[in-house]
RNA sequence: UCCACAGUAGCUCAAUGGUAGAGCAUCCGGCUGUUAACCGGAGGGUUGCAGGUUCGAGUCCCGCCUGUGGAGCCA
């Protein structure tokens, strides 16, 4: 006998069923009671009259505590006055466990609270949505590359040296070995593999020890980044703007009840197709300075700057051509202007900030080599990717995309805590 | 790390320097269509910790702890 879910009983008007899961909500009024049963896939409004159960089952739904396990049998039946227009009237009714006292009621709670009762918090419907909106993401990532011939490449998280800034690893005992650190990005393997395989993507967790306190912050966080050899900066640039349409409608498609849980308003999101409008990072300052925002070129944009730029758009912005200074080792540097480096951020709209941060590599082992001396990294530790250069070398470009804010934005939170299931920030490990 | 704000019942919050309270949750009772149901009753407190001022401190002062919002840094 197959297993039926909350989410399939539409298809199950007129017929018994049983349905296994957790006491969600219970109104009682004299002899009729409202069990509101949630199973993962759903919330079933199931009605008990007590002229239609025995005593006994009748009396069990008095004991009924918040979050109490049950399996619940009866008619499905069609009802507007039920949420989602379908409930079960209830015949049987056996009780898995009773629930302690739960501790999140349905009236509000501070964020702290919620926090040290993540494990139990992501029970409530709002957490559902946003969980099954990642969930699409992240298959959506997976789907657009998978279609388009990339090779999936797992790059280790225990490495020898950072690939970003050297003051934001988190760095642990490595048996004799001295230090490892955790990973901040996959990308230095994503080149490796782009060598070995065309066009590849990175997919895991990174880990980043900045002391930051914000919004847009994790520890620990999720991020893809795909990495094509024989690419430059302009093909990043088209497979970026096309990978972002391909991931928002996935999402519109699939999960607009999630959406509209959430109170998103999809204008916006509606807007995200390719081509993505494009400006220089020397046309974003002139545009800040436009707006009265105190910027010398040469700045990197803080988060108020990265909003007022993607205010001017209704849709991503893609921000190009950096200066060299403010950007990582391993960009190539503009040849028509070595100020510059043939990067490109995404900048998503209403105030979400950067998703995506990508360039295109620097492919010449000379200059490589002087990068590496210029940020004071120790080179020995890049040796193998300094190799890179000296076998074969080609250009190539890629980028990172980053998931907890991609979500964020996708959802319209006000905060990345709550897109990943148990969020590790500065001053959060538990749970 | 810096700046600002906060910490009172299980939770969310009140309380002019003068008897610590409400709503929800819990428990008891009532109600045959509830939608965060409603109505009546009960229990529930070392006011974050440690000092100080005062006849008297949840309230004022000092230090610490914890958290929230933001900055810097970044995806």
């Amino acid at each position: 006998m197959s297993r039926i879910y909350i989410e399939d009983l539409h298809r199950h008007v007129g017929e018994e069923v049983t349905i296994r899961g957790w006491l969600y909500h219970k109104r009682s009024s004299g002899k009729i009671r409202f069990l509101v049963v949630r199973d993962g896939t759903g919330l079933l409004q199931c009605v008990m009259v007590k002229a239609n159960v025995t005593e006994e089952v009748f009396a069990l739904s008095d004991a009924l505590t918040q979050e109490s396990s049950l399996a619940v049998t009866g008619m499905v039946k069609k009802d507007d006055r039920a949420p989602g227009g379908v409930e079960m009237e209830i015949t049987s009714l056996s009780v898995i466990q009773i629930a302690k006292e739960y501790p999140i009621s349905p009236k509000e709670h501070g964020v702290d609270f919620l926090m040290d009762h993540r494990h139990l918090w992501l029970r409530s419907s709002r957490q559902h949505a946003i969980l099954r909106v990642r969930h699409q993401i992240i298959s959506a990532i997976r789907e657009f590359f998978d279609n388009r011939g990339f090779i999936l490449m797992d790059a280790p998280i225990f490495t020898p040296a950072a690939c970003e800034g050297t003051s934001t690893l988190f760095e642990t005992e490595y048996f004799d070995m001295g230090k490892a650190y955790l990973t901040q990005s996959g990308q230095l393997y994503g080149e490796a593999g782009a060598f070995a395989l065309g066009k590849t993507y990175v997919f895991g967790p990174t880990f980043r020890a900045e002391k930051s306190k914000t919004r847009r912050h994790l520890t620990e966080f999720w991020m893809v980044e795909p990495e094509v050899a024989f690419n430059d900066l302009k093909d990043n640039m088209e497979l970026a703007e096309d990978f972002l349409e391909h991931i928002v409608a996935s999402v519109l498609k699939h999960r607009m009840p999630e959406l509209k849980a959430l109170e998103r308003n999809t204008k916006f999101l509606e807007n995200v197709k390719a081509p993505l409008p494009k400006i220089s990072y020397t046309e974003a300052v002139d545009l800040l300075k436009a707006k009265g925002v105190n910027v010398a070129w040469g700045d990197d944009f803080g988060g108020a700057d990265e909003t007022v730029i993607s205010e001017n758009f209704d849709r991503p912005v893609i921000v190009h051509h950096y200066p060299t200074k403010i950007k990582a080792f391993y960009m190539k540097r503009d040849a028509e202007n070595p100020e510059t480096v043939l990067a490109m951020d995404v900048l998503a709209p209403e105030g979400y900030g950067e998703i995506i941060g990508g360039s295109q590599r620097e492919d010449d082992l000379d200059a490589l080599v002087q990068r590496i001396q210029e940020h004071q990294l120790p080179q020995s530790a890049f040796e193998w990717y300094i190799d890179l250069r000296r076998y074969g070398s080609v250009p190539h470009a890629g980028f990172g995309l980053g998931v907890e804010r991609t979500v964020a934005w996708i959802c319209g939170l006000d905060h990345v805590r709550e897109t990943i299931p148990f969020p590790r920030m500065i001053y959060r490990l538990t749970p």
